[in-house]
DNA sequence: AGATCGGTTCGAACGAAATGGAACTATCTC
DNA sequence: GAGATAGTTCCATTTCGTTCGAACCGATCT
């Protein structure tokens, strides 16, 4: 099997828009995606608003945004980086996360 | 309590991205909002794409688009007719729909 | 009034997703 | 190598959502 640290990203041209905003949905989801959205951070940078969330949950909720095509969740050195696919996600889905960020 | 021939409907202001965002993940919802896009139906005539749906199952598909003030709900004779709140929406999340319905 | 039509609500069964602890893996430091 | 660090995965539990039949309701028609 493929190695742990390279965790599997779908192409953004297979994922389906219910996907996306069912990840979306979730407001701790919406809330990292947000904080993702001024650039990448580590797991443990983000999430700042949810200080005490298990880290189990937290890297949860990380794998629904990362399946549904989202994020990006890259190995460095003993931690991880992530990032919003932003140009893909807006090749794919025009405007759909500048409207739902830009809300409020 | 309240006459049922009047459902509740909440108003935009109220709604969070994240209710919109969810009743929209699931294909039979965000399917019956492309069959409205083009104008108001009453309950018999949308859902054309899922022709054999327990009305049960319909209405409650339905119930979750309103109380996310997606759709409004009206009596009409003995039917009822559902129409997009395209002008609300638009106006509380700019951009939103037209990106979820604009896509493919 | 009674029957029918179009639709909603109730309730139960089922399925899917969230949660969080414990075990595991990879990397870095000493 | 041992230990600490930063995360992921596994598993059980609980919570939440879906599905659909049956009962119900209001409007219409005869």
């Amino acid at each position: 099997m493929a190695t742990l640290t390279h965790l599997p990203h779908p192409d953004v041209a297979d994922v389906e828009v219910t996907d996306v905003l069912f990840a979306l949905s979730d407001p701790a989801r919406l809330q990292i995606v947000r904080e993702l959205a001024a650039g990448p951070l580590t797991m443990a940078e983000c999430g700042v608003t949810n200080p005490d969330l298990p880290k189990s949950t937290k890297s949860h909720l990380m794998k629904v945004l990362r399946e549904a095509g989202i994020v990006r969740n890259e190995p460095d050195g003993r931690r991880r980086v992530v990032s919003l696919r932003k140009d893909e996600l807006d090749a794919r889905f025009p405007g759909l996360i500048e409207s739902v960020l830009g809300e409020r």
